[in-house]
DNA sequence: ACCTGAACACCGTTCAAGT
DNA sequence: ACCTGAACACCGTTCAAGT
């Protein structure tokens, strides 16, 4: 009867897409109200499955949060990526900082879940790897003209302000362009 | 028969202390388990009252966190006032970044919860006052040096480099020491 | 004033069962 | 394999009632 489905819409979930469908949920979810608003039953409503079903795709309620995260952490190093791909070393290092910003503006509550502490990443292997290939794109970068001695106390202060801005953003302390304007 | 309990230990919550009884409660669930680790009926159940009392002091869960928040912000400012009376002009800025993240060090989990969007500053007049009282004790030491063009601009990245070294502590993706060592 | 117990609509998670 | 319904122990919140 639903054999067909497979190509049709509603039910394709039924066939493999349940994942998918949950975490497109649960990013509303936590887009509209933050993590305390990511729920495994409230997911499971909007995909159109019973409570149990997500229990198939996700041990927990934090796993689910956990794949929240890593597609976060993905979606940031593809955007760091892209800026350093589109400019040359003196400017390089503002272009990420200013793809880092516009990060947290456009998502903020992804950007505090992969930040706020809800999540551990020792407890979710795609999340540390996710998140450590982000810092690595990040770090490359950002040590890329230097070698001197307090190389690395500059890269970390520069990682720092940049990350300092993008959470006052997130937390609407200040926005997105007086941000910019201190990258330089 | 418990008219004389108001000078004796256990039940002094009946008259007035369980206010705050539930705030050292809920703050020994924060720093145990995080945010989401805080509920109105565990915080009833070590201060050893029903389930509902709490709600004669707090009108919702969200304004017990908004009442450890507050309480934070307070803290913090304290630490950052001690900290800038103890220095002199050129090194009282460093001064107070290093007391910013000796705080965030200490109370990871409090810091998040002060800044990790969980309770918002607007629903909160006591949290909105403490924050903002907060950030213009840190605001005007910051700006004590300088007048000259570009000075806000400075104060704001000094700001920013430090928030992002306390969060990077309190995420312990760098240890406190390293943090410090930014500070110049 | 401050506290209690019962009640309601939610959770996360587990289990036995269906296709 | 994937899904369901019932069940359990939790929540936040409200209400009627006790002292």
């Amino acid at each position: 009867m639903w054999a067909l489905s497979t190509s049709g819409g509603d039910t394709a979930y039924h066939h493999g897409d349940l994942r998918r469908s949950l975490i497109a949920a649960a990013r509303d979810l936590l887009r509209a109200g933050g993590v305390e608003a990511v729920t495994l039953r409230e997911a499971a409503r909007l995909a159109g499955v019973s409570h149990n079903a997500p229990y198939r795709h996700f041990a927990s309620r934090e796993a689910l949060l956990a794949a929240l995260a890593t597609e976060g952490f993905r979606a940031l190093r593809k955007a760091l990526e892209e800026a350093g791909r589109r400019a040359e070393p003196p400017e390089r290092l503002t272009a990420l900082g200013r793809a880092y910003l516009r990060f947290a503006d456009a998502d903020r509550a992804t950007f505090r879940l992969m930040f706020g502490g809800v999540v551990e990443d020792a407890d979710h292997p795609d999340l540390a790897e996710a998140s450590s290939a982000t810092f690595g794109a990040l770090r490359s970068v950002v040590t890329e003209r230097e070698s001197p001695a307090g190389a690395e106390r500059d890269a970390l202060r520069a990682w720092a302000l940049v990350h300092g801005l993008a959470h006052l953003v997130a937390d609407r302390q200040i926005d997105a362009a007086r941000a910019e304007a201190c990258l330089k």
